[in-house]
DNA sequence: AGATATATTGAAAACGACTTTCACCTTCAC
DNA sequence: GTGAAGGTGAAAGTCGTTTTCAATATATCT
């Protein structure tokens, strides 16, 4: 997502939409934050400098974001879903770890090239897709597997 | 899920809880399934012939087989969850056709190899994982890739 | 700049999926 | 059978997210 600002501005003024301060303000944090981030994170942290924006904006231009095809959404528990900016290139997944809750990202383009091939045999069109796997995490392995929660 | 009535109530007298009439008829219908459902469908599909069975108690019943480990739960889409058997053997992924919401099942044991891979790389211990794929289907790529909703 | 049309805002209410509460009802070990 | 421990459905409550609405800001036209 680089340049994502002038990608956003460029995205709103091609459908009739309006640059406001709080989309500035909060398209600034989303970019700043280069990691997936809840909608109230995100809120949190737009509203240490702007206490006045809601939390409904951001999930106004989130959706906005999404639309533009600079954010992506993701849902990795059961409850509240991430958002993460689209960067130029590479795709990248998830290793989430069921005793922390931390999350990690990784790439592998032999994954990548096995799941097109899969969906070319099913007459599949792929437009997205996405890779989870949840387990203990290293540091928790030497903890001794702790549970959270 | 052969013989998954018998694994559930094992089970349940195992933590001496109780084998009833509504549970029985809850997971008899979804062995019966035998595919991802919802827990609405679930219900539906139940109170055909036990109309007093609440949805509240296929929530429950759900939670409980989940536990037993005879149930997984999924999200697919941005709504509800679903639940589908855990048979016996075999981890089976999704391409999911974002033109007519279709859900067809794949399995590909060498991105199964792959990802074992790449998670001993991340010193994880992997307890479970998902892949899902968006795209269009064959059908849907026929009929001109129209869009639903 | 001022007027005008249209989009945007925050607060509060609504939403949908799911969970909890509660008073009554089963189940099961004795 | 009896009684303690669980289970039940209905209604109320959660939680994340979306919608409604009256007030306000922005872009465009003059």
């Amino acid at each position: 997502m680089v340049g994502g600002e002038e990608a956003f501005q460029a995205y709103l003024g091609r459908r009739g939409l309006k640059k406001t301060r709080q989309r500035d303000a909060i398209v600034r944090e989303f970019v700043k934050a280069r990691r997936h981030i809840t909608a109230e994170d995100l809120h949190r942290t737009v509203a240490r400098r702007h206490p006045a924006i809601g939390l409904v904006t951001v999930y106004r231009t989130l959706r906005l974001l999404e639309g533009a095809g600079l954010a992506k959404e993701r849902r990795f528990g059961k409850t509240e879903s991430c958002y993460e900016p689209v960067l130029g290139v590479g795709h990248h997944d998830h290793l989430i770890c069921t005793a922390c809750g931390g999350i990690f990202e990784f790439e592998n383009v032999e994954i990548e090239g096995l799941q097109d091939r899969v969906a070319s045999q099913h007459g599949f069109l792929i437009q997205d897709h996405k890779l989870e796997m949840y387990g203990i995490c290293r540091e928790c392995r030497k903890r001794g597997e702790r549970r959270r929660r």
